[in-house]
DNA sequence: TCTGGGGTCCTAGGACCC
DNA sequence: TCTGGGGTCCTAGGACCC
């Protein structure tokens, strides 16, 4: 049996644990850029405000109803994440790690039936007492069924948080009434596709053949038919060391104009990438660098920028990508422009360990002085803050490419001049 | 005026081989 | 009129996740 322990409305708890004012009311967290609404409270969904409305379209309407609004802090957020994650791996030694609110905990000789129930309710208190953060949970012998099981969790009070899905009954009437859309692994396309052929329960997929559904949903898709039939095939834990490396970001306004201005956003791109990589001891061999006007617009003239790059030799050298990302593309840049880039960012391919790299017959010389000047760097940096020292190209903290964020919360948990402060002649929860 | 960011997996199709 | 067959490798694009 599995146990998927899911945070609710993740971005807004950690919100309200330290505005305790806050429980009970409306609550919603933008995406970068103060753009989309991308968390939502119970109360926020009561009010039919939905995940992804562009917050230009739903200010009114929010500030009318009093909800409360903040920018993204993943500062925090992580913050908060670790601390769940670190209670919940105390429970089982077989604990995977699915997203920043999610984790699937192995329960095999932890008991069965209503022992489960309860082992599950203590390690829901426990987080809850511990963090502050409400979770749910939902027990099943596979994870897709422990996601049904923890939608019903969330839907009915009467649960306690916590939903078991353990006899063939239950499996059976749990997935009569779930919507297919709602299956984890059935997104929006494939939703219209099954609804199309008369498919809207997740047991109305079941019933399907097995070629059937391969024809449709490829062999994913029959994963997921046999995770709903019972049959446990999605393993998380040997999770593989990741592929690529991302930062990217979008512009505020219409977009940037200026060459210069976007080979300096680009080029901090590069560096976050690149302390990324480092941070897991790893070099690349092959980075995209990539820029788009915004696919909303249909008047403006449109351009594409995507460009590849490998390197000689594998590389996690900060004035290497950096300086790369940056001549691939001025290179690439219009002639004239013309064009207001909407988004843009780095993306770094093909890792290997940082250990033993074979270096290039030419390049040795420099290769070290320039690690130890990098390794000087990443000590100032850890010491005193990320981007203390950077390169020239990365330009200053005001750059016009950094976007709103104008509901940002403290980092109360990560930053010691951000600590909550208790006044004195003041009752504690004022 | 204004629309997120960071990932994975699978497949089709092109380039190449003999 | 008519132009092989069987394979590998790579990449772009689409679908999905939170």
């Amino acid at each position: 049996m599995f146990a998927l322990v899911d945070c609710n409305n993740f971005f807004c708890s950690c919100e309200r644990v330290f505005n305790p004012q806050l429980r009970g009311k409306p609550v919603v967290v933008l995406s970068n850029n103060d753009g989309c609404v991308i968390a939502r409270s119970n109360e926020a969904k009561a009010l039919g405000i939905k995940m992804g409305a562009p917050y230009y379209q739903v200010r009114d309407f929010m500030q009318e109803k009093g909800v409360a609004v903040f920018s993204s802090n993943y500062i925090l957020y992580g913050d908060m994440s670790r601390r769940v994650m670190t209670l919940l791996s105390e429970y089982t030694p077989d604990f995977a790690q699915y997203s920043i609110d999610e984790a699937f905990l192995g329960l095999d000789g932890l008991g069965e039936g209503e022992e489960l129930v309860q082992y599950a309710r203590q390690i829901r208190e426990r987080v809850i007492k511990g963090t502050d953060i409400p979770v749910t949970i939902g027990i099943a012998p596979t994870k897709t069924l422990a996601k049904v099981a923890s939608k019903y969790g969330k839907s009915y009070k009467g649960y306690g948080g916590v939903c078991m899905i353990d006899t063939e009954e239950k499996r059976i009437k749990a997935l009569r009434s779930f919507d297919v859309a709602d299956v984890w692994g059935v997104g929006r396309r494939h939703r219209e596709l099954l609804y199309g052929h008369g498919v809207r329960t997740a047991l109305d997929l079941t019933e399907r053949s097995e070629s059937w559904v391969r024809k449709m949903l490829t062999v994913t898709g029959v994963r997921t038919w046999k995770e709903l039939c019972g049959i446990n095939c999605i393993d998380l834990n040997d999770l593989p060391a990741k592929q690529s490396i991302c930062t990217s970001r979008s512009f505020p306004d219409r977009g940037i104009y200026k060459k210069e201005i976007l080979v300096e956003a680009v080029a901090n791109f590069a560096a976050a990438c690149v302390r990324k990589l480092r941070e897991q001891h790893e070099c690349c061999c092959r980075m995209t660098v990539f820029a788009y006007t915004s696919r909303f617009s249909s008047e403006q003239p449109q351009s594409v920028i995507y460009q590849q790059v490998q390197f000689p030799t594998p590389t996690n050298s900060l004035h290497e990508i950096v300086g790369k990302s940056a001549s691939v593309l001025r290179n690439a840049f219009p002639v004239r422009e013309e064009y207001g880039y909407k988004k843009a960012g780095v993306i770094l391919w093909d890792m290997v360990p940082d250990e033993g790299i074979q270096t290039s017959l030419f390049d040795e010389h420099n290769r070290v002085k320039m690690a130890m000047l990098q390794k000087a760097m990443d000590n100032i940096n850890r010491k005193n803050g990320e981007n203390t020292v950077r390169l020239a190209i990365q330009g200053g903290d005001g750059a016009p490419w950094r976007g709103q964020r104008n509901y940002v919360s403290p980092s109360y948990t990560t930053d010691i001049r951000a600590i909550i402060r208790v006044n004195e002649g003041k009752k504690i929860g004022d």
